[in-house]
RNA sequence: GCCCGCCUGGCGGAAUGGUAGACGCAGCGGACUUAAAAUCCGCAGCCGUGAGGCGUGGGGGUUCGAGUCCCCCGGCGGGCACCA
């Protein structure tokens, strides 16, 4: 989904691994690996009969760009963790991988190397699925696909067909955003500040003929469905219910003093019907019919519609943001006022987009008009007066009043708070019929055609008698030729010399194949439907998609929160109205991880110096940086995101190869938690391998203990190690349910530290028996702590698995630990006792003892009678097995 | 401009309203070693010799008790952005 690409040179190969009886990942990682792919471990079946709950994990899949970066390991470590968990916990887990393979880079590769952007694709395919077999991930790889194949996108132009018979699809000619380097149509969504959000390129209007799938359609459920996602983030959920956009408001209409080629009234949309009597003009969007018609007579109203265009969504317009207008010489008559009228412009600050394309004009509370009013001299006539504010005296200067308030200077509204005015306003114009109550959406329909080749071809004929005819069932899929050059700009598809004449299927006769090819988020916007059944001859099995949809976790970036989720929120309701599907919402949980981030180098020469990637810098110990080799000094720059063009990237190759994949994981996971940004760090990842080493350690020494029944008798030692291992189980548990993985890596290491402890009490403690005990108790720490890395580290678990428990088979086939109740209870606990609010000593008592007791250990600790005396204690509070509280007078 | 989120040691962070700083990284001291690496043991919020005091961006509030709840302010980050 991700369309950076990551290259870093292959960082010097350390030989981590030393002498000492050590944990070798080289040839353990692919050896269980093997194991778990000859055992089908991974595998599910469309249709499961074994009656295990479902549960569907899904990563965002990955552009082949050519690389994996460290934010896919980081998201499909998550993910993995979640499904290796789940199906520890009893799940039938269906957790696949397939590739989003279409899009530009492709093509630019095709133009700048000569290779074919499927070459090109398939190559980079195969590169990157090698990389992720070796992070060790519990995936289904008999489901991959890749969404550039046929086999995918035939069903993708059915489910089209589909759409455009169900009324979902329009035709439309329409206001586009030309990326002029692209040199294609670009969605609202991908232009960004004015600039392609590919190219970089000042992105221009221009008006073409274009397919839609109708979104807005379904804007009221999108949006009132979000209520309900309450394994969503709120953030998310917040973006997307903006972006949808819902207002409430008015559309009425003015009457043109004059009618204008034909044109007799122009409609306007508002929010603010309360403020009609605040109108002091009336303004339309450049590309609005009236100022069209306008142009055709008028060579200055011509000229400046032409400039809006020029400038249209240009840097200059945008960060000046200055409003321009033209005064069309038009008036319209007041729907209220009888006898009052106002001039017509033509502004640059009207979107034709957004509503009718028109807005009458309130400068008074409305700061964009305001501005306006100003600049052309137009009256400003205040008809809301904020709570306390003088009637006579209210004045409006440089800002416009949004707020609260009552109507006044508006004849019946007068009086009215602003919510009242709207209703009886809206009323009026309803008594008149002249406007109606509405309510409008920001949301536009979704523009799909690109002019491309490396995409789905949208599967219609042109045909001259018949129009647009959709390409038959029979004839699908329409699939891309392979013989097309990209020596010129534009679309190849185009300039091909034969695939676009086709027969019109419906007379016959000549006719043109659409060219254009599907925005790539469409290939994207159901993905997760095939998965279930990835090999059908249908988009879908029903059966199949029944049983696995909704996702009930799914993981990206942030990046996504807006498009493709929504897009993919709209396909899945349009295919449940088409009959593929049951559910409307795709993703029943989503988790957002955060950015992979690391530290930047420069050299300090030259006035900017020149970036440097990490593997070149040498870290000093008094903390400076200089450059490996030269020796010359280095400027750290801020941690921020890993980028190709800042050289901060570290390659996960190198990484696994130098640490391995479950050190790399561990670490990914360590750091914080997964929705933040994380720094990835020398140290860090150095830190996780120690760990690595050192529970294989523990695990090798205890490798030959027989684990059998629990003995007889457990020591103080041994029966705290218990408690800890249970305890730890419980709150592993608890921490990975909760994605507080940090938290979770955390209790592990605790674990281990209590692993060490008893490891030192073993050589300290008297007799036989409790020996025995305590031995047996580290087995069975060493053990669970095995079992509990397992969705973490997975080939490090099976190796000390595989020495502890050999009789028990593989961890990925164990279920989840569960810990013994009894040894979660402690055998006493510890009490802060505070004398008004403040600690002053802490009192050691068996758990659940009655208050008094305790109060009266509290009150005979040494620390804590110190503090009382000579005080009257005038309350004691008893939180049990918490806290004691003294509150003290005198 | 509007909306949202965040702010805890040197750093990443932990903490159902109940002993703030778990755990890790970095650091310091020690053991082992001819030496280093690795490993192991120990110390470690700040001020103070100590008793003790101060501490979760700042200020106020609720509470026996606030990192946690409420109000105000500040800073940082993100989303939307001429959406009428």
């Amino acid at each position: 989904m991700d369309e950076s690409v990551t290259a870093a040179p292959a960082p010097r190969q350390d030989t981590a691994a030393a002498e000492g009886p050590r944990y070798d990942f080289r040839s353990a990682e692919p050896k269980w690996q093997r194991e778990w792919d000859a055992r089908g471990c991974f595998r599910v079946a469309d249709v499961p009969t074994d009656g295990k709950p479902k549960y569907y994990v899904l990563e965002m899949f990955p552009y082949p760009s050519g690389k994996i970066h460290m934010g896919h390991v980081r998201n499909y470590t998550l993910g993995d963790v979640v499904a290796r968990y789940k199906r520890a916990r009893g799940h039938a887990v269906l957790h696949p991988m397939g590739w989003d393979a279409f899009g530009l880079p492709a093509e630019n590769a095709a133009r700048e190397r000569k290779v074919h952007p499927a070459k090109w694709t398939y190559e980079n395919i195969a590169n990157m699925r090698a990389e992720l077999k070796r992070m060790g991930l519990s995936l289904d790889w008999e489901r991959e696909f890749a969404t550039c194949q046929p086999e995918y996108y035939r069903h993708q132009q059915k489910l089209f067909l589909d759409f455009l018979q169900a009324g979902l699809v329009e035709r439309k000619e329409s206001w586009v955003n030309w990326d002029p380097v692209d040199g294609t149509v670009l969605a609202n969504e991908q232009v960004i500040d004015g600039r392609g959000w590919r190219s970089g390129a000042l992105v221009e209007k221009k008006q073409l003929s274009q397919w839609f799938l109708s979104i807005t359609k379904y804007a009221p459920e999108l949006l009132s469905a979000l209520d309900g996602m309450d394994r969503w983030p709120e953030r998310v959920r917040l973006m997307q219910a903006n972006w949808i956009g819902r207002s409430e408001g008015a559309r009425l209409r003015f009457a043109l003093t004059a009618p204008e080629a034909g044109l007799d009234q122009v409609e306007v949309y508002t929010t603010r019907p309360d403020t009609l009597y605040g109108m002091s003009f009336l303004a339309i969007a450049p590309e609005h019919p009236l100022a069209a018609a306008v142009a055709a007579r008028d060579p200055k109203a011509a000229e400046f519609v032409a400039e809006c265009r020029r400038m249209g969504t240009s840097e200059a317009a945008i960060e000046t943001a200055e409003k321009f207008g033209y005064d069309t010489g038009l008036r319209v008559a007041h729907p209220f006022i009888e006898g009052a009228t106002y001039p017509v412009w033509i502004a640059n600050f009207v979107l034709m987009e957004y509503g009718t394309g028109a807005i009458f004009g309130c400068p008074a509370h409305d700061q964009r008009d305001l501005d306006f009013a100003r600049k052309y001299g137009l009256s400003v006539t205040p008809v809301v007066l904020p709570p306390g504010a003088d009637a006579a005296s209210f004045t409006i200067g440089r800002e416009a009043y949004v707020g609260p308030g009552t109507a006044f200077n508006s004849g019946f509204l007068d009086g009215l708070d602003v919510d009242a005015a709207k209703r009886a306003a809206i009323e009026a114009l309803e008594a008149r019929g002249v406007g109606e109550g509405v309510v409008n959406w920001r949301l536009r329909d979704w523009g799909v055609s690109r002019q491309r080749y490396w995409g789905c071809p949208i599967p219609v004929i042109h045909c001259e008698s018949c129009g647009v005819v959709p390409v038959p069932d029979d004839q699908l899929p329409v699939t891309l030729p392979e013989d097309v050059t990209f020596d010129r700009p534009g679309n190849p598809l185009d300039h091909h010399p034969t695939w676009k004449h086709v027969a019109c299927p419906s007379c016959g006769k000549p006719a043109r194949r659409e060219t254009d090819t599907f925005d790539t988020f469409v290939d994207s916007s159901w993905y997760f439907a095939r998965y279930c059944s990835p090999k059908a001859d249908v988009p879908m099995v029903r059966a199949a998609v029944d049983h696995w949809m909704p996702v009930d976790q799914y993981i990206g970036g942030i990046e996504h929160a807006i498009l493709h989720l929504l897009y993919s929120r709209f396909f899945t309701r349009a295919m449940k109205d088409t009959g593929h599907v049951s559910v409307e919402e795709p993703f029943a949980g989503l988790f957002t991880q955060g950015m992979v981030t690391h530290e930047s180098y420069r050299t300090a020469a030259g006035p900017n110096g020149t970036w440097l990637y990490p593997e070149e810098v040498e870290k000093r110990a008094d903390g400076s940086a200089v450059q490996r080799g030269s020796g010359d000094p280095v400027i750290v720059g801020r941690v921020e995101a890993m980028s190709k063009s800042k050289r901060n990237t570290i390659d996960p190759g190198a990484i696994i190869a130098k640490y391995g994949a479950d050190t790399a994981r561990w670490f990914i996971l360590s750091d914080n938690p997964p929705e933040r940004d994380m720094e990835w760090t020398e140290a860090g990842v150095a830190g996780a391998y120690r760990f690595t080493q050192r529970v294989f350690r523990m695990a090798e020494a205890l490798q030959s203990t027989p684990a059998g029944p629990p003995p007889g008798m457990f020591g103080p030692a041994a029966r705290t190690l218990r408690g800890i291992t249970h305890k730890t189980v419980a709150a592993v548990t608890e921490a990975l349910e909760g994605f507080a993985f940090n938290v979770a890596v955390a209790r592990l290491y605790e674990l281990a530290n209590a692993i060490g402890e008893a490891e030192k009490a073993a050589g300290e403690s008297a007799g036989a028996e409790a020996q025995a005990g305590l031995t047996w108790a580290r087995h069975e720490a060493i053990t669970m702590l095995a079992r509990l890395v397992a969705p973490m580290m997975p080939h490090l678990a099976e190796e000390m698995h595989a020495r502890l428990r050999p009789e028990q088979g593989m961890v990925a086939d164990l279920p989840w630990p569960e810990p013994d109740p009894a040894l979660l209870v402690a055998d006493s606990v510890t009490i802060a006792v505070q004398v008004m609010g403040k600690l002053r000593g802490t009192v050691t008592v068996p758990p659940d003892s009655p208050a008094d007791a305790v109060i009266a250990a509290a009150e005979a600790e040494p620390n804590v009678a110190k503090a009382l005396e000579g005080k009257r204690i005038v309350k004691r509070v008893h939180v049990p097995n918490r806290i004691v509280n003294f509150v003290v007078a005198g």
